[in-house]
DNA sequence: GTGATAAAGTCATCTGATGACTTGATGAAA
DNA sequence: TTTCATCAAGTCATCAGATGACTTTATCAC
């Protein structure tokens, strides 16, 4: 079963506003209709309509003055690459998050250091295999693996994209899929950590490879149903 | 004079709340108090706090369950991993910049049609050889043609991430270095091409890579200066 | 135990009202 | 004519109260 994607009022009239700015219906620095009008325009209350403004005025579309009016400040959200990423697919989350680890882990074995890779064993040990119990508690340990192999990367645009990718599709699975995306096994993890230690970058791209394959496959099937 | 600083109540209920957010008054998964009871505690009507909560849920720090409560979701900014990105190496950017070209050269090679291989020619055409004159120019006919490259893996995800760190390193490098970065030579870019129409990623992958390295090379030269 | 039901708690939304602020028009004074 | 105080209309900011929808928990019959 999927889960039902509910959406209040108010989520809708920031979608149905936020369309009509990128729509060009305003330009910028143009006023919009005063909430009354809004409100009648979305058949929603006045409140709702405020709820709705307020929000686009912190991301940056709106601007509203008390006794004037409100003003469309801009249409190119700077915000808006992680806003469109965060609503991209869950398939293409995590291509780019597979993108990430994949150069991340050929850093890594460039530029490991001994105390690293034990950490990484650490992590792996302490992630154990998945023997049932508390899901969430396993799914957490074995981030905690990825954006470890990631950092070793040393490398920061890198690690804060990654661990939006992964909030994200944190997100995106708890609110469509359910739990069901399998996890990979030990070994394929084993095999990252060994391929960093032996400094030996193309073995890790592969061994990140390998243990995304499934997780990708798994994916494409419980997309199709 | 400098301009008196107006804040509306609901301003400061979100800035009041998220503080407490990140200040760990509530940690991530527990219920903040309810409405009612959160417009007593900061002595605003509840309609305010309403917004004031919507505009964390937009930001990411509060999630709202009808019927249940409101609970918090994240207690970092989590509109800080761009931020964080823009702010990190020149050497970082280009290798996160990297990271999804490669990627999206891969997934290209696997989707592509005969229009868009054709289109990649054609923006070739356009970009031609760097030849003096208007360097702007080119660097922008250059950025064209890697877009249409990255857009080619249809991954909506990387699409927005590559441009943004596109836009980001162009910022950087007028901000910092000049115009110093080599321009790869146009046989390198051609054999991205090729490998996409031979749908075959590993080379797309292998391109990609071959023309970024003398980029990266050259970077590291210059930092090191 | 199990499952249906009832009750309490909470967010979602609406309605109506008042206050604060901005803007433009008006008109008197210089 | 120009300046400037005043006023009125328009608009956002905020409040109060009420109802509906949904979730959670307790209760009770089976």
């Amino acid at each position: 079963m999927r889960a039902l994607i509910k959406t209040t009022l108010a989520d809708t009239a920031v979608e149905a506003i936020r369309s009509e700015i990128i729509g060009r219906r305003w330009l910028v620095g143009e006023k919009l209709p005063n909430e009354t009008s809004l409100s009648s325009m979305l058949s929603v209350s006045r409140g709702t309509i405020r709820e709705a403004v307020r929000v686009l005025v912190s991301q940056g579309y709106l601007e509203t003055r008390q006794g004037s009016g409100t003003y469309v400040r801009s249409n190119t959200d700077v915000s808006l690459p992680l806003d469109m990423a965060r609503r991209a697919g869950l398939r293409d989350q995590f291509e780019a998050r597979l993108a990430l680890e994949v150069e991340a882990a050929r850093l890594a074995a460039l530029r490991h250091s001994p105390e690293v890779v034990s950490q990484l064993r650490a992590l792996l040990v302490a992630r154990g295999n998945y023997t049932g119990g508390d899901k969430a508690k396993f799914i957490e340990r074995d981030l905690a693996f990825h954006e470890a192999v990631v950092a070793a990367s040393q490398n920061r645009a890198m690690i804060e994209i990654y661990e939006f990718f992964s909030l994200s599709i944190a997100e995106t699975i708890e609110a469509t899929l359910g739990e069901d995306i399998p996890e990979p096994d030990m070994q394929a993890h084993i095999a990252i950590v060994d391929a960093i230690e032996a400094s030996n970058p193309e073995a890790a791209d592969i061994a990140v490879r390998r243990f995304m394959a499934p997780v990708v496959a798994t994916l494409d099937r419980l997309l199709m149903s």
